[in-house]
DNA sequence: CGCGGTCTTTACATCGTTGGAACAACGATG
DNA sequence: CATCGTTGTTCCAACGATGTAAAGACCGCG
């Protein structure tokens, strides 16, 4: 491998006019830029990077903390997130923590200025004293307590109200909620916007028509469905908290002869690739995940420069995806 | 950021003592160890492991070049490889390709010595002349050439013959394949398997019901099984190239009428998370992801060592998971 | 012809780490 | 007590790149 040395050597200059020109910087006479040129043609000169970052004091990475990139949302955030952090010149180093807290810290930890530029969480389990960051941070979706770190994502009530309003909008009355869970921040925005929406409607709030979701996997979903079916007054629709809830629960619904969405109408939320094919197609909020990548990788390349000096909350845009699952075709 | 020299001030020794603690080597007196292990401790000291892999020569990282994370199967994959990388030291840089000659040809030339330790590929669509790399490298999947790097992977033609020879066993006389492709080498071999398949039951090959797809979308195999359909005399059987075309494919059977499995049944391969959750659920070649996973890091680990002397080609198991799509319940 | 100023190049130190040589301390040995 | 081998520590150089300061080249001007 060529280093700025042999290219010096070869076309008969100093290692730092070589290094000025490929860093397109000051004045070169034409002739030397010429040769410099040449020579780093004829070597097939690449900078070494951890060199350059060593020097620099940057090491041209930031670091993606998320769940599980089998979970499909994760997974399409992943590769925005890598596409947006290219035109910034930012390699992206994924870190999974399978939603633990053990798994979250440990990765949290591992995070230094001298690995990492800055980092974009997507924590599930974290305590108020683990953000502690020696780097640059944005969190995706919401955290149950104030946290000081940046924020991107949509206007989770707002969408919960809507997906549970386009329910009630069907003339549904007994509208089921899975997915509550006792410390997602995300989990309680969205259950909250279930609530508003059923008092907007006049509907009764019945916390047995609420299930929990430790995970919020297909089979989360699955079961939780199997317990709703099982009440004595089973629910004529449910929101989901996301699209893998909602798979599961339709995948229920057909194992016991419920129709969808004809006796049961479904939301989902994420808008997972999947969800589009499933039959019946899954109705469901749709985020848009690439301005969550392109928000959160710009409101870092701003902060990797100056100090964190104001949190932001960056407010993305959603959308209501109405398919089979609620509107029969 | 605590460096070597903060930590050495403060235990009193010199850089090289703390560098040796750090690292376990050599002899360090107990009553030392003891003061550097307290200034570690102190000083909340992490090694710039930029600056470590300089010096050593190494970069600490490995490449996982693939086409896109949002298709499952990839993104299944890149978690369990991100979890074998680590049990190595090793982070994991993905790099997507969209499946494009200049995606996968960008991405190569990016590669360098300095950059990543070695390399993971999925081709699709890269030329033999390509593969001049200047890091060891193994291959997933297959090419339709010969390419002189090692390979791990399932025996695509025995899986292939595996999904036919289930469709055959259940009585289908006209089975359709979809997913042809002319420059993948993976679709040459299951196509081969299909086609051993078909000629080993006695069943005539008919060109009609190989159906090609340019991608490996669930929009794709949507397409292909609309053409299937509107063949004056269709399949009762079709095998698809991967899930997302069989979930495409039974998405077009659903809005068509047909009935799955009862008028058609459908096989996939990779067993993505999914399949198990659609309604009908998927019969699938499950080939063992894990297992690939490790075997390709082990492979380059094995190898950034020594030079690449043999060439390896590392057959993982599989196996035929069979679900409702094929028998109902 | 000498001077000041602009352009161009170079030498050197430096980023944080580790390998190797050199050196120091020590008890054991003859 | 000189010598030796072992053990423990330090100093120095190096990995490849870049910032800084200083030196060198070159120009026009008085």
């Amino acid at each position: 491998m060529a280093t700025l040395k042999d290219v010096a050597r070869l076309a008969g200059v100093s290692v730092k006019t070589v290094s000025n020109v490929v860093n397109g910087y000051s004045f070169v006479k034409p002739d030397n830029r010429r040769r410099v040129e040449e020579a780093l043609e004829a070597t097939g000169y690449r900078p070494n990077l951890g060199a350059r970052n060593l020097r620099r004091g940057r090491t041209g990475f930031i670091a993606l903390v998320l769940p599980e990139l089998s979970i499909p949302y994760f997974a399409e955030l992943a590769g925005l997130v890598i596409a947006a952090a290219q035109e910034h010149e930012w390699n992206v180093l994924i870190e999974q923590t399978f939603g633990t807290l053990t798994g979250e810290r440990q990765a949290l930890a591992s995070l230094g200025p001298h690995l990492v530029d800055a980092a974009i969480l997507s924590p599930e389990a974290l305590h108020v004293e683990d953000f502690q960051l020696s780097v640059p941070a944005v969190m995706l979706g919401e955290h149950a307590v104030d946290v000081p770190i940046s924020r991107v994502g949509i206007d989770n009530v707002a969408a919960a109200t809507t997906a549970v309003r386009h329910l009630v909008s069907l003339g549904r009355k007994r509208i089921a909620a899975i997915g509550a869970h006792p410390h997602r921040g995300t989990a309680a925005l969205r259950l909250e916007g279930y609530r508003a929406a059923l008092a907007e409607a006049g509907l009764p709030f019945d916390s047995e028509l609420v299930v929990p979701a430790l995970n919020y996997h297909r089979a989360d979903g699955a079961a939780a469905m199997k317990a709703l079916l099982d009440l004595r007054n089973p629910p004529d629709a449910v929101f989901c908290f996301n699209d893998l809830l909602a798979v599961g629960a339709m995948r229920t619904a057909a194992e016991r002869f419920v129709r969808v969405p004809h006796d049961l109408a479904v939301v989902g939320f994420d808008n997972n690739d999947e969800s589009a094919y499933s039959s019946p197609s899954l109705t469901t909020i749709a985020p848009d995940k690439a301005a969550i990548a392109r928000a959160a990788v710009d409101l870092l390349h701003q902060r990797a420069g100056a100090p964190d000096v104001a949190l932001d909350d960056v407010q993305t845009p959603f959308s209501l995806l109405v398919r089979e699952s609620t509107v029969s075709r």
